[in-house]
RNA sequence: AAUUAUGGAAUUA
């Protein structure tokens, strides 16, 4: 049983979904019995590749082996109906749990609260951030993440600096995934200033931007028409050996487009092929358009025509 | 002490 509790998380983390079904369903016609864990695995997989409705039915038919679905299998339900919109059984679900006597974590409460907060109701969120401060459920930094992010997401970026004061008050120690989000969410609002002093605080603290922090703040600056600044963050970002992927290259690539600037677009995307990062259907998309507004709509046809030879379809 | 693959947060048209 322990080697298929790896075989099978090995492949939900690949996003090979089914062949993870059909061992699994080997597994069950074997003599060995699954456990919770296995089947957590297995709802965590349908889960992440939004097969909500087959975790749900795998998850009942736990019962028919006297499995009992843990915290962990309803906060990964929980998370899986929130992700499709369903907020209202994804609420029913925390209910749930707490009437089985289970006592929410710190987990189940950041997925409930974020499940609200990008759902459109940041301040049912915020309730649920001061419930779960009330039960002595410390929030971590994810809690603070989630919450900071659905704020951002709404544009209440002062509330969302807010908190992000209050974690560190609170003896959080601020990662690179929280600093991102609080620089995204700046950026979108185009405060692309606050943004950077953020950049640059994380440094002192000895916090290592990764890509995402880079995409983040190149697409403020690239959403804000400061194409320049842009331009200079993407050199930056190369000289401290991050290293650019597809996202950051649609970013530029869509900002140069749209600024008129199509050179320099389509320099972008001749570098991205020479750096081995292979362009989607994003990278086409924003391109195509650019040429297409530039009145360049031979070179616009001719680029989607090289689509399907790129491995890309459109769509 | 840490590690030893089940759940929660961040980026693009």
């Amino acid at each position: 049983l322990g080697n298929f509790k790896i075989l099978l998380g090995s492949l939900v983390k690949d996003e090979k979904i089914d062949l993870a079904l059909k061992i699994f369903s080997e597994l069950q016609g074997s003599s060995l019995v699954p456990d919770t864990f296995v089947y957590n695995v297995m709802v965590n997989g349908l889960v992440k590749s939004n097969r909500i409705d087959e975790a749900c039915k795998l998850m009942d038919s736990m019962k028919q082996l006297n499995l009992s679905p843990d915290l962990i299998t309803y906060s990964s339900i929980l998370d899986g109906l929130g992700k499709v919109g369903r907020l209202e059984e994804a609420f029913s679900v925390f209910t749930k749990l707490a009437e089985e006597g289970y006592e929410p974590d710190v987990v189940a409460y950041t997925s409930l609260m974020d499940v609200l907060g990008k759902g459109g109701k940041v301040n049912h969120a915020l309730t649920i951030f001061r419930t779960m401060a009330k039960k002595k459920c410390v929030p971590d930094v994810v809690a603070y993440s989630s919450l900071i992010d659905s704020l951002g997401k709404e544009g209440r970026v002062e509330e969302a600096y807010y908190f992000f004061e209050d974690s560190k008050r609170k003896g959080c120690t601020p990662n690179v995934g929280l600093y991102s989000t609080l620089i995204d969410s700046f950026g979108k609002k185009g405060m692309v200033d606050r943004a950077l002093d953020l950049y640059e605080e994380m440094q002192r603290k000895e916090c290592l931007p990764n890509t995402v922090t880079f995409n983040n703040l190149i697409s403020g600056f690239a959403k804000a028409g400061k194409v320049n600044v842009a331009e200079k963050l993407f050199e930056e970002m190369e000289h401290k050996g991050c290293f650019p992927d597809v996202v950051t290259y649609n970013i530029l690539i869509d900002g140069f487009g749209k600024v008129g600037m199509i050179e320099e677009a389509e320099s972008y995307f001749k570098d991205m092929k020479l750096k081995g990062v292979v362009p989607d259907v994003i990278t086409f998309t924003s391109l195509i358009e650019s040429l297409g507004k530039a009145g360049k709509v031979m070179n616009a046809c001719e680029l989607f025509d090289t689509m399907e030879e790129e491995g890309c379809s459109p769509n």
